[in-house]
RNA sequence: CGGGGCGUAGCGCAGCCUGGUUAGCGCGCCUGCCUUGGGAGCAGGAGGUCGAUGGUUCGAAUCCAUUCGCCCCGACCA
């Protein structure tokens, strides 16, 4: 229980972010460079996103299974454009049990591979199809450069793999999953996102082309928080996977991907946090509320701990999760200090003075209000706070990202906002991979995605000014 | 891999330049008393192969060399 200070946000970004999860107990270092701990409080908030996600796909008509960890290393090089984009970054196992292997095995970065292998056995028919799974998991990816949850060396994520009859059906596809992390994160994380598809540069190594949502962090910069990849025939190709069609030819199977991982816990501390710590937004909270009983002699903590026991017991059945702090130890202060860095979303204090009035105090995390509330009927004003929270936080997120947002047709003006003020811009593209390149080179900006809603508007492009349809949105990213 | 910073108690640090009894301080932890509406107080206590290896020296946390690791900034990525 070391006590960490805080870092302002204001003061250093990154500093803050790493002295949040430290203070909030989030993860640890590993013993390995560039792998963590998840510790219980951010596992805690992982599954909850593993089971809002769970239930979403399983509502999609998917099923999850479990494929292994270790890849043969032929498989990764079935593909061409997949091994060009991975091998640099792919754990390899040469010796196990004592003796040299014969093949080494690749430690998977992500499982496309090992499963259209699989997939290879169970598709024959038309009547197979689609063919729709999810893995929950860990991948391992040596990258050069590691920060806790949002690119660590190893990581949990879930990756969906289907495969279908037509480019058609694996595009409905890709479009559903990629809809359902913006519900995700929009509903669940109070997190706003633009979808978008990504440039050819920016795409899934081995993807015929792929989708993001794109979050903007409390920096103004972009985050990448959820991937929906429409592979084309690639892999089936490269895995041999056909299908028998009705007429009774024979097709090479088309297939999706799409994955959501950890780093999401990152985006939510830097799209919510503030200069007290974390706050996590109440759908994604275990313990949405934290209730701080105050007394100073026996007998007034004997009457405080009575009206607890007596609200607090309404609060399960309201589907409310809580937790009180009776530890006698500490302070009511320090327990406000200790919950608000945790990111619990609302306080409840309850003490002598609140008894006489059968009152007890809320206190918000988003925002520090404090209000009395009536101990009759608590639960539902406490469920409605919730809510309340959970949808001001999202509001405040969207206001942020909009007031950060600028519609850029001058390149020397795309300059001097990226360096004042970050956040989204909006220009024109002409589509060329050399002008994506330069800019990126000259600003560290790239194309976070062509936005899905964008209406189409000429144009010319921001750096050669060549011909545009569309507006896309570059920053500078995670 | 390049640039910068740092390894001394669970955490944060001082000590190192200028080598010398038993290596300090704050926080946290343990015991007791006292306290409790925004990080209380007092008293006592536990906790260290000074990142590792080698060297210089009568003597090394301190000087030298090597090495390992981590953090931050750049080139790759969810």
């Amino acid at each position: 229980m070391a006590e960490a200070k805080i870092t302002k946000r204001s003061e250093d970004f990154s500093r803050w972010y790493t002295d949040v999860i430290a203070a909030a107990e989030l993860a640890d270092y590993a013993p390995v460079k560039g792998c963590m701990i998840i510790r219980p409080n951010g596992y805690a908030i992982w599954e909850k996103m593993q089971q809002a996600l769970d239930a979403m796909f399983k509502d999609t008509g998917h099923q999850n299974a479990y494929f292994p960890l270790f890849i043969p290393e032929s498989f990764l090089h079935k593909e061409a454009e997949h091994v060009e984009g991975f091998a640099p970054e792919v754990a390899v196992v040469t010796h196990a049990g004592g003796e040299k292997l014969e093949e080494p095995l690749i430690v998977r970065p992500t499982s496309e591979t090992i499963i259209w292998h699989s997939y290879r056995n169970w598709i024959q028919s038309y009547r197979d199809l689609p063919l729709l799974i999810n893995q929950w998991g860990n991948v391992v990816r040596w990258e050069m450069r590691t920060r806790l949850f949002l690119r660590t060396t190893e990581f949990l994520w879930q990756e969906g793999h289907t495969a279908h009859a037509t480019y058609e059906d694996a595009e409905e596809e890709t479009l559903r999953m990629l809809g359902v992390y913006r519900r995700f994160a929009e509903e669940h994380m109070a997190l706003p996102v633009i979808e978008g598809r990504k440039t050819d540069r920016e795409k899934f190594a081995g993807a015929h082309h792929t989708y993001s949502i794109e979050a903007m962090m409390g920096d103004a910069k972009a985050l990448q928080s959820g991937t929906s990849h429409h592979l084309g025939q690639n892999f089936a190709k490269a895995f041999d996977v056909t299908f028998q069609t009705q007429e009774g030819t024979r097709e090479f199977v088309y297939a999706t991907s799409w994955g959501l991982s950890t780093r999401m816990i990152g985006a939510l501390i830097m799209a919510h946090g503030d200069d007290n710590g974390i706050v996590i937004p109440p759908r994604l909270a275990t313990t949405q509320v934290v209730v701080v009983p105050i007394f100073r002699k026996p007998e007034e903590r004997e009457r405080v701990m009575e009206a607890v026991g007596k609200f607090t017991l309404r609060f399960k059945p309201a589907g409310i999760g809580f937790k009180v702090d009776d530890r006698d130890q500490y302070s009511p202060g320090w327990k406000f200090n200790d919950w608000e860095k945790r990111g619990i979303p609302l306080r409840i204090e309850v003490g002598p003075k609140d008894l006489e009035r059968n009152q007890v105090v809320l206190a918000r995390r988003d925002n520090g209000q404090k209000q009395n509330a009536s101990q009759e009927g608590l639960e539902r004003t406490v469920r409605d706070m919730l809510e309340t929270i959970q949808s001001s936080l999202y509001e405040r997120a969207r206001e942020f990202r909009e007031k950060h947002t600028h519609r850029v047709d001058d390149y020397k003006k795309f300059l001097e906002i990226l360096d004042a003020d970050g956040g989204f811009l909006w220009c024109h593209w002409c589509g060329s991979g050399e002008c994506e390149e330069r800019i990126k080179d000259e600003t560290k900006a790239t194309i976070r995605c062509i936005p899905m809603k964008a209406e189409p508007e000429e144009g010319k492009c921001i750096l050669c000014g060549g011909r545009s349809e569309r507006r896309v949105i570059f920053a500078r990213a995670y």
